[in-house]
DNA sequence: TAAGATGGTGTTAGCGCTAACACCGATCAA
DNA sequence: TTGATCGGTGTTAGCGCTAACACCATCTTA
């Protein structure tokens, strides 16, 4: 690894100013011909890479954005990178994906890094982070888009999650079902918040407050879903319907009602949320509610980009609509 | 959005030189304990933040590595990231999660792109590349771990593919399956071609040639998986076995194969490779070849650090054992 | 007491790039 | 003819930070 090449070689080497060798790499003001050639010549006998670093440093643009995300393993999260990424690159953005693990503390630190590396802009999804925090570490960040989640002053894309739980309970009431239990999400979790929302208002419509205890918290996984079904039903086996906080929550309950010889949906109907590609595939499948997760991405990226344009408009709200998907969990 | 706040600023603030708050910063050289508070009092008031731009220029290290996978979507590939960040984070290094998409040519951009943000390091996951791009694409970037891929003279962590497929085949042999078709994935995937080899070489010692046609290539996912399997099975309605180039194929086998009404496993075996957490939910469960994933991204980054580190020996191969893990798809 | 070591601080000179302007000859309109 | 305009090129001055060294008090040690 012998010492970088820099602009200034290519300018010897091609017999210009370093200043004419920028215009051609950048394609940016006029170059005769003849020297474009030259110049582009010797780029490509050393080997020239431009630094990221010296141009972001000069120009004050990285052409880079940050997306952080609580867990990449999830497909809803995959879904959205690949919303977010295809407009970005269309637009010659990279896409930095930071990955949370659901950790707070985690999560500072990474909006920390992404400020240092002095990314263009941020989308940040889910965040767990307390309204506090969460608005100290963004206040020194350029544009900033949040994805499920909202802060008075910053551009969202939002999913109508509270219409999204009363369209799934009230389906669950119409099949028959009365003892409706939750497996909640993460505290800091605003989807969560407004999911039990949903999930309250239609009971209490129903004339049927929610039973103390009918509702446990979980880590929104697999495991935290099937650890959470079993504490669940052990504790309150007259349940006949589980309401998961996502879809890898219902996939770890389906597994749950498996171990515990409770019969799906017959004994017990499940409900997830986000149709994340599994969904379809379980058995039974499952009955859930649809986010349009690559439109959650491609919004959001929009809004950035209107920020960064600095037309100030990007700091709209955008909700979308998810829609019921019955399927055999809960038919 | 004002001005940043620049080592300038700071120093002004604090009544200091500019070095001396770079010293606090970085907890470089020796400082006073009054004007380490001091400095430290003004950097919390004006809400500095050090550019990591700037100072990459300057220290020629940006304690950032870069991370390439073909779909962050791929549990598979979650796994490993989880890995490579594990280590990465207790080391103070930033990962720089990047998604080609399959797409040689986006992969080809990713890496340039990564080359010109300076990152101290990269891990290139499967890549699909053929191989002359990508010891061209390879020659400028310093330290480099390959993951499921080898190529001369670098550093690779990888899976015995070929025993690993060597023991799937024999099992299916051994349940009495004679007609075993292969799903197999990209050309350019080096996992493929080593499973292909397995595949091939147990036939030829159980005497029983693969048939022409046997063997088709699809996507590898799902939707890849599927389709595929409908083709091939409508092809060639005799075989009694599907080896699937990884569970997301396997997934999609599964699907198909209830839509063609052929019934699993008694009518049709179906097997996977890598073991992702979905593999063992689905019905009937997979039988797969687990891999450690998460090793895979830790053996990877720590073969990166020595790299980094300089001590030349990070150019070792390191080869993992698979294991075949038999469920209800192929007793 | 002179010669060094040590802690604390500042100065200088870049890292590799581009914005902004300056310059020069050629072309053009009035 | 004069001045304006324009394509093509170079010069200067940073962007924000740190490596390397210089400096000056103290404090050792023989």
């Amino acid at each position: 690894m012998n010492k970088r090449v820099t602009i200034a070689d290519v300018a010897r080497t091609a017999g210009v100013s370093m200043m004419t060798v920028s215009r051609v790499v950048n394609d940016s003001g006029p170059v005769s011909e003849s020297t474009r050639q030259r110049v582009l010549l010797a780029v490509g006998e050393l080997g020239y890479r431009p630094s990221g670093l010296a141009r972001g440093l000069a120009t004050r643009r990285t052409a880079t954005i940050g997306l952080v995300v609580p867990d990449v393993a999830n497909p809803f999260f995959a879904g959205v990178a690949k919303g977010v990424e295809q407009i970005a690159y269309a637009e010659g953005y990279n896409v930095f994906l930071g990955n949370t693990g659901e950790d707070p503390e985690h999560e500072l630190t990474l909006l920390q890094s992404l400020e240092e590396k002095r990314v263009d802009g941020l989308i940040l999804c889910s965040s767990r982070l307390p309204e506090a925090d969460l608005r100290q570490a963004l206040q020194w960040h350029g544009a900033t888009v949040l994805v499920n989640r909202q802060l008075e002053g910053f551009g969202a894309v939002l999913v109508d999650d509270q219409r999204g739980a009363i369209a799934l309970v009230e389906h669950l009431l119409s099949g028959g079902r009365r003892r409706i239990g939750m497996l909640a999400g993460p505290e800091t979790s605003h989807s969560c918040r407004l999911r039990l929302l949903g999930y309250d208002s239609v009971l209490q419509e129903a004339g049927m407050q929610r039973r103390q205890g009918w509702m446990l918290r979980c880590a929104p996984d697999v495991a935290g879903g099937r650890q959470g079904a079993i504490n669940l039903l052990q504790a309150y086996p007259e349940l006949d319907a589980l309401l998961c906080f996502n879809d890898l929550v219902a996939v770890g309950a389906l597994q749950a009602a498996a171990e515990l010889g409770r019969s799906v949906p017959d004994d017990l109907a499940i409900t997830g949320f986000d149709d994340i590609p599994l969904a379809a595939l379980m058995t039974p499948p499952l009955t859930t509610c649809s986010v349009p997760v690559f439109d959650l991405g491609d919004q959001a990226m929009r809004l950035l980009l209107e920020q960064i344009g600095g037309c100030d408009e990007g700091c709209e709200r955008i909700v979308l609509a998810p829609e019921l998907v019955i399927r055999g969990s809960a038919p």
